[in-house]
DNA sequence: TATGAATGAGTGTTCATTCAT
DNA sequence: TATGAATGAACACTCATTCAT
C-alpha cells in the first residue's frame, strides 16, 4: 500500500474516536479498520493515550499556527485581524471536520488527562485573542466590553457547527461540509464582528502606521 | 438512608458522565460512588444504557417546558418573548450545570443511540425557535436574516459556558457556577439579539394585539 | 387464576428447563413466564434446587408405581408382564412428555446433585426389572442372556423417542406426541422383546400356578 | 507446556461439559483447570458458543467418517455393512467416550442453537442408515419393516451406554470404559440385527455381485 | 401468601498491554 | 517493522437468594 501505517492508523483512529467517543474506541476497533496488527499502535503510539495526544498535539500546533499567521496583521486594525484570524480557523476546521470535532468535544471532558494536554495551547489562544480584542478597544475599533465574554461569544460561535454536525445537518438541513456553508457561515460571524463588537461612532483613535 | 436509592444513583452517575463521559464511567465506579450495589443499577434502569436515557429524557422534558413557557409571550413581540425564552433556558441550565454539560457533550457523538433518542426533542425545540424568528421577521423587528443560520449561533451562545467549563474557568478566570455569571451572560446574549437580530430602523410592522 | 401458584410454577419450570436445561434456566426466567413473584419460587420450594428434586421425585414416584402395577402379572408369566411394564411405562412417558425428556437427560449429568437424588430410585427400578428377567430365564421363556445387558437395551429403547424428540420428528417426520406413534412404538418394543430376548423352541418349563 | 493451548482448553472443556453440562459449566471453569488465562477461549474460539460448535462439528465430521466407511461394504451385503457400521461407530464412541456422551445430551435439548448446528449432520447421518435399511429390505435380506422405527430403535441402542454411564456402572455395575464392554455391547447389538431384523426364511433375492 | 427492594458472587466477554519472534 | 500468542484486570450484566413488609 501507498500510505504507511502510522498514518493509516491515525486516520482509523480519528474517525472511530469522532462516532465513538475516545473511551468508547477500543484500539483493537482501530487496528481492524486500519487493516494492522494491533501491536502497531503501540510501536508507535507507545499505547492509546500516546494515540490521544498525537492527535491533540498535531490539531492544535496547526491550529495555532493559523491563528498567528492572522495575528500578523493586528497593525493593519482588529477589526481586519479578527476577521482573517476566523477565516483560517474557520477554513481550518472545516479541513479537519472529524479531527475538530472530536477534539472539541473531549476537550469538554473534565478530567486530569485534557488539562495537561490543554492548557499550554489554551494559554496561548488566549494570548493571541486577548490581544486583539485590546488593542481593538484601545483604539476604539471595538466597543469597550469585557474581553473574557467576547471571547467566550466568539470561540462559541467557532466551535458550534462543529460539535454538533448532527443538529446542523439532521435538524436544520444546513450541511457543514459544503463549500456553501463554510463561505455563509463565514460572514455570519463577520456579522457578528460588526454587530457586537465593532463600535459604529466616529470617536475612534487612528490606527498605529507600521 | 433519607434518599431512595433511584436518585443517589441518578446523582453519582450525571457526576462521573460529567467527569470522565458516558464510555469512560463504568457501572461499578457509579454503584461505589452511590455506596450502593451494582445489581441495583440494573434494578432501576434497566442497564447503563437505560440509565442514559432516562437522564436525556429527564432533562429535554423540562429543558422543552422552559422554551415553552417563555414561548407564550410571543404576542407581546418576539424580542420580548426570545430573550425570556433566553433566560429560561440559562437559568435552566445554570440550575442542573453538570447535567446539561454532560448532555450537550454526549449529543455530539455521531451515534445512533443519540440520534434515536434526540430526534423528538430537537424537533419540538427547533419549531419553537423557527416560530419566534419567523414572527421576528414578518413584524420587521427582526432582520430578514437566515433562521437556520440565526438558531445555530443562537445555540453556539447557549451551550458555549456549559461545554467548556474548564476553559472558561481555568483559563479566563470566569466562574460559570457564581450566580454573577448567569447574569452577566444573560446580558451578552441580550447584547447579541439586540447588536446582530434586532431591526433598528423604524419600519416596523405594528404587533399582533390579543 | 383457577390454578394455584405451585402448579403454575411447575409447569413453568418444566417447560423451560426441558428447553434450556436447569443450568440454563434462571428461576427469573420460570417466574416471568409463570406471571408470578421471584420470591414464591423461595416460599414453595425453597431454592432452584428443591424444584428440581420435586421434578424428580414426583417423576419417579410415579413411574415406580406404573412398573409395580405391571409386576403384579409376573405371575401370568414373564413375556406377559414385561409387556405390560412397557405398555405402562410409554403410556406414563406418552402422558408427561416434557417432564420424561427433562428427566431422562438430566439424569444423564454425572453430577453428584443426581446421584443423591436418583440412587434409591434406580436400585427399586433394576429390582423389578431383574426379578422379571430372571423369572423369564428360570422359566425359559426368555433365553439365557446377560440381565444387565438386557436391561441396557431395553431401558434406551424406552427412552430413545424421548430424548431425542427433535431427531425424531424433525429428521425421521416422525411424532412422538400422536396417538399413532404410543401404538406403533410400544409395538417395536414388544417385537424386541419377542425377538431377541423370547426362546422360541418348546424347552420350556411350566408356568407357576397361583 | 508440551500439548498447545487450544487442545488443553478443548479437553478440559468437554471434561467439564460431561459432568457439569454446558450451560452449568462457566468458562473461567474451563480456564482454570486448563490453567491457562480465562481470554485464551476467547482467543481461540471467539466465546463460549465457539467453543460448543467447535466440539459438535469435529465430533460429527469423524463420527459421519466411520459411518461412510463402513457404508462401502453394502455391496457385500446389508447385514454385514450394519454391522461393520455399529462396530465402527461403537469403537469410535468408546474412543471418545466424554465427548460422545456431552454430545449425545446436549443434542437432547430443545434449542435454536443445536438444530441449526445438527441439521446438516444428522440429514447425512440418516441417508447412509436409510440406504442400508433399503438395501437390505430390497434383497430380503431384512424383514419388511418401518425404516424410520428401526433408526429410531438402532439409535436408541447405539447411544444408551454412553447417555446413561452412572446407571450403567453406578446401578448395574457395567463398565463402559472397559475393553469387555466394548465388545460385549457389539455383540448385543449384532443379536438385536439378526433377531428383530433379518429375515431367516430363504426367499432371499441374491445380493448383487460387483 | 405474596411482593419489591437489595445483595454479593458469578456470568460471558472485552480491554489495553506485553513479549517473543 | 510487523506479527500472533498470551495475560490479568476490567467490563456490563445476570444470578440465586434474603428480608422486611
Amino acid at each position: 500500500m501507498g500510505r504507511n501505517t502510522k498514518d493509516v492508523i491515525l486516520d482509523s483512529a480519528i474517525s472511530l474516536f469522532n462516532t465513538k467517543g475516545y473511551s468508547g474506541t477500543s484500539i483493537r476497533d482501530i487496528s481492524t479498520k486500519a487493516n494492522v496488527n494491533v501491536s502497531n499502535i503501540a510501536y508507535y503510539f507507545q499505547n492509546k493515550r500516546g494515540l490521544l495526544e498525537y492527535c491533540f498535539t498535531t490539531f492544535f500546533e496547526e491550529y495555532l499556527a493559523e491563528i498567528e499567521k492572522g495575528f500578523h496583521l493586528l497593525s493593519d486594525g482588529a477589526t481586519v485581524c479578527l476577521k482573517e484570524i476566523t477565516k483560517r480557523i474557520l477554513h481550518f476546521q472545516f479541513q479537519n471536520l472529524q479531527l475538530t470535532r472530536f477534539i472539541l468535544r473531549e476537550m469538554s471532558i473534565d478530567s486530569q488527562v485534557v488539562r495537561e494536554i490543554m492548557s499550554t495551547y489554551y494559554v496561548k489562544e488566549r494570548y493571541f485573542f486577548k490581544k486583539v480584542f485590546e488593542e481593538g478597544m484601545r483604539t476604539r475599533e471595538f466597543l469597550p466590553l469585557s474581553i473574557n465574554y467576547m471571547i467566550i461569544q466568539y470561540k462559541g460561535l467557532l466551535s458550534m457547527p462543529f460539535l454538533n454536525t448532527f443538529y446542523v445537518s439532521e435538524v436544520l438541513h444546513v450541511f457543514p461540509h459544503e463549500q456553501y456553508f463554510a463561505k455563509k457561515y463565514l460572514q455570519e460571524i463577520n456579522n457578528w464582528i460588526d454587530g457586537v463588537l465593532v463600535n459604529h461612532t466616529n470617536h475612534r483613535l487612528p490606527i498605529a502606521v507600521k
